[in-house]
DNA sequence: AATGAATGAGGGTTCATTCAT
DNA sequence: CATGAATGAACCCTCATTCAT
């Protein structure tokens, strides 16, 4: 009857687009408006399929919510795993590390708030996830052997935790991007603007170095 | 025990007792659940009130959430404004502050929380709030001064911007308990045992001391 | 303590002025978004007093939307009393009643549509008016008298209905005003505007004049 | 009966069938208790269907009114197409005109109900309908024809205004009609009653027919 | 007479999810 | 794989009215 519902062959979609379509909108949506503010005809709307195909695919909001953040982790590992530093000098290979970190943020602001939603909320998708409960980020060994490089140069403080660096480099970034509006309100500046956010990775990257250094 | 609770004959409450108890309630149920997740219906439960004089006291949902914030925003003014710091050495006063911001982050996980989400929902209540477009902290001037007394004494580095410190030393701990679960999760680690959050204080504080001195 | 509540006797009220405020505030609000739509808190802010004087005075909203509608009654019943036709020739005296009675809903559209909204609540308010009951129009019988003289003098057709006659007089005013906005958008003509009115009612005198002449 | 409703084994209803039967339910709700006092769960009951669908296939209150506002609209400018006077005497054709529209408003009293309420609010509907906004009587250009027949036959006045003269039909009995409550506390007389409506109708002809009549 | 606080009873609307095809 | 209809459970908010002073 409906002549436009006769697809041919080159208009129907492949099997399986439809949810790559939809876990790429649930993401720009859970990022946009966190994981209640999200609604599920606006993530089907997003992906321009209809909205039954969100439970058809993933169960349930929940659910999509796990796949999504899984999919964001990945993401991150996977470029952590493209980024070679053993090879450079300790100060270098530590300098590459945190600029990476900083940018990776910026460039996927995205990845800041879902994990920050995702803690609002007691991390529990991630607990529940078994993909990711073995994803373990490649790099602290990594870092552990560059710090103890380091220290045995005589360039790096010895003793350090990898882990806690770690999670001090990602935290000078994250709470950066994470608070940019209330930052910008409080200080009166705009924090966002291209110029602000070069000199904060330039005091960051300063910061972390001279805190590693002997 | 508060003397203005004493009440008459009657059961009514004292005038603005009301208001209290619900911005108390509305502070722990948005720190609990959100802005979005947050039901006005518990708010009204937890502090012991009517429903209707949420609106009664404070028009609708949205403002009373910028009442928190404002409420939360003038606590910590208030300790920042009474830790005194410049009285001491340079190195003194600034690990007095950083132990101070990492202490007062560790005992208001709510401030954590709030400022968090504010942040997800673009800082608008923020924005909005004259009571709080002009609170600045008192500390960064101080922050300066100590700085630059540092640095004139030689144990800091030259040329340190006081914001992008205070900005940095209030990360290291945020990011820490604002994503205690899936750091913890991710880890394989409690990071929220008692131990765990004293490590995480050494760390920080070595961290920044470090970080500052020549 | 509040040195502003102490009133000298100028400011202070005399007694019988809120009602009478809160009467007009009432009459005004009820015109203005109708029984269900009219506020209590609105009525009491038009009138510039607390809004509990409402329930002293009036007891409740259905009450004083009564004792408006018996205001409003008292008011055109009154000015009709002030009319005097029966001194005039038949046909002078009947145009004159026309373009009274036009005018009158012209200048008072706050009656019209209190009257109406009256009729779409069924009339009930009128009903239990004791103060309603027994005042019936003056003009019927004065009608009366003179479209019998017309018919005697030759000039008017016998046996005309005085009440079916100011039913209808008023229904060519009535229908004209209460239907303003919708007539307006129908015909796309503005119907409100000054010259539209003059139109009007020159036609309705003519159509009123015609249908009664021999 | 309705062939439409002929359903298949399953309960659930044709597609369609739920959206009629709101849209009669509403129209009924909204005669009887007005745009505010409608209420939409009573709606639903009426419609025998779920609350929600309201929402579902109108979006809101108020758009569901602005779509029972135009079935009705469109019902009487269907009724009037179907008027055929063009072909009578000018005399006959205008008594057939003011019978049908007096006939019309008595059966119809949703219609006059509606279209009160709507100007009680502004006539904001229509206007916002583009629907309504073109849907013009046909009847204008037949009576302007029937009235100028009339005249050049030396049966009716010259010069008289189509759009007044329906104006004025419509409001002898719309008047009538719409304020029946209180037309008959006042004058202690039973409008309502079958015989007291003919006798309206007798009068308002009579009246029209004279007002024409040169 | 006058006031602010307090309350009960809804009312419109939203939204995740399921049904039937 | 795809769709529109349908629903249950809440949720925010409003408002007339009463309380206590």
């Amino acid at each position: 009857m409906k002549p436009r519902s006769k697809r041919t062959n080159s208009t129907r979609r492949s099997r399986g687009d439809s949810r790559d379509l939809l876990l790429a909108a649930a993401r720009a949506e859970f990022a946009a408006r966190g994981l209640e503010g999200a609604r599920v005809d606006e993530i089907a709307r997003r992906a321009g399929v209809n909205k039954q195909l969100v439970y058809h695919h993933f169960g349930n909001k929940d659910d999509l919510y796990q796949r999504v953040l899984e999919s964001v982790y990945f993401e991150i590992r996977q470029r952590e795993r493209a980024l070679d530093i053993s090879t450079l000098s300790p100060e270098k290979a530590m300098q590459r590390f945190v600029e990476f970190t900083f940018d990776y943020l910026d460039e996927n602001r995205d990845f800041v708030v879902l994990l920050t939603d995702e803690n609002l909320h007691g991390g529990r998708h991630l607990k529940d996830s078994q993909a990711l409960q073995s994803l373990h980020s490649p790099l602290i060994s990594v870092l552990d052997e560059v710090l103890k490089r380091g220290a045995r140069e005589g360039v790096f403080r010895p003793g350090i935790d990898p882990r806690q660096i770690y999670i001090s480099i990602a935290a000078l970034g994250f709470f950066y991007f994470n608070n940019l509006h209330t930052l910008s309100t409080i200080f009166g500046k705009d924090f966002g603007a291209k110029s602000a956010i070069a000199e904060r990775r330039q005091h960051v990257v300063d910061f972390v170095m001279n805190a590693l250094r002997c």
